[in-house]
DNA sequence: GACCAAATATGGTCAGACCATACACCTATC
DNA sequence: GATAGGTGTATGGTCTGACCATATTTGGTC
């Protein structure tokens, strides 16, 4: 046992917070008590409600917002993209990871979607379906490299998100924006988009037509195209988020 | 632009600290000034230096102790594993996530991890190999489902090592501590666990062989036999954690 | 009914105090 | 001189009470 409960306030506050959304089957967007209610029902200062606050926030699990009304307060919502990000991105510059283990996981992760997605029937997921024809065809109108990623990221997300796992979908978004500036940076270098639309559009069709085996082979050979200059160094972040 | 970069003051001060680790050079290990002190040179209250903390804190960035000498204050660490670990069960608690899901997302892992852990070469990361080894003997004499359970989770956290990925491994190690009561109640409806064992060794000799094919199918089995109950419905967390 | 102004609830921030903890230092003793 | 014990002190932990900023609610006025 690391943690032996915490015997700090706000930890016992995260617990009673924590035994309030399984009890009382809170979910998203309920709402919290207001600092100065729970700092009173607790017994504890405002202080260390706001530090629990703090680390709700930080997990993804609660938005505040100051004000007045229904949308005021702390509450509660689901966005653990945000806190993979900070996480992803405060590790490299601690240079505790790799981008090349980045990168490994993106394909891991993407190859196992191409190949669910590609076992879905036909009609499965229309929107994810929607957005992976729009990112392509946007990818095809785009002026610059920075567009063109833009568009790229979306629609290796919506790949992600046709295999219909939300956990896989919420590492990947935090993923491709820990790999932006780098996708962005391995775009200049290229110098054309031609073969990368190539393989975007081989993986599609595989996708579409329901070959599990290609699909991920084709991912594979996209993303080996797309990171070439990464080899097993400890290459670090970008200066600029 | 979701975040303008935080008009919060405690936002500032994370941002300082970040801009202070690339620029500084700081690292695993080192000291980040007391909280007095930070506040005084950013010229903030001591509240919005403890709420920034409390973000590092769960970002697993910081460890704080109280008292004095070289161990009291803010020290830099790495552990992103309790804040997924954290992650994961508020988000299964607020039903954002499914087992299933989690379960699947292991599944990735684990098969990925294996498929890499056979090819490497024979006395490649001889710790994680011990670690196995050590695990599969400590299986054999577990008296009760908790103690097998423990030793088997060992197991399969040093597979992931053994695939050298360190993202990875900490994305398992956090889904593996989720799962662990899951995975006690199945031993004990099971009531044996040789078919268990049975399939671990079958996985080890299979990397040990290298045979990186055979070792992701029977990964693959192994986690259908131990997860069977899990269909497709919203299973929610035990109450207790 | 529309519009504007005041009241109010909410989070954000600050200053200052005191407590608990754990090491640092110094003194007394041998 | 070495050791043991007490005291000092820097550190985080908590609380109180105040004030500010913001956004909605309320109510009055035209």
């Amino acid at each position: 046992m690391p943690k032996p409960t915490g015997s700090r306030t706000f930890e016992q506050v995260l617990a009673e917070i924590e035994r309030r959304i399984t009890a009382s089957g809170l979910t998203v967007g309920d709402r919290l008590p207001g600092e100065r209610q729970l700092a009173e029902e607790l017994q504890v200062s405002r202080s260390s409600v706001r530090e629990a606050f703090r680390v709700l926030e930080t997990l993804g699990l609660v938005e505040v917002q100051v004000g007045r009304g229904p949308n005021a307060g702390a509450i509660l919502s689901y966005d653990p993209g945000a806190t993979l990000t900070d996480l992803l991105r405060l590790n490299l510059r601690l240079s505790s990871l790799t981008m090349r283990e980045v990168v490994d996981t993106r394909l891991m992760i993407e190859q196992w979607s191409a190949a669910q997605a590609a076992r879905m029937p036909a009609g499965h997921d229309p929107e994810s379906s929607r957005a992976m024809a729009a990112a392509l065809a946007a990818m095809d109108g785009a002026a610059t490299p920075e567009e063109f990623v833009r568009h790229d990221m979306a629609f290796h997300i919506a790949l992600t998100d046709r295999a219909g796992n939300t956990l896989n979908s919420a590492i990947m978004r935090a993923l491709s924006i820990t790999l932006r500036q780098y996708a962005t940076e391995a775009v200049h270098r290229l110098g054309h988009t031609a073969d990368l639309q190539t393989d975007h559009r081989l993986i599609h069709s595989a996708i579409t037509a329901g070959s599990a085996a290609d699909a991920a082979t084709a991912v594979a050979e996209h993303l080996a195209r797309a990171y070439p200059p990464i080899a097993d160094g400890r290459e670090v972040l970008p200066s600029s988020a």
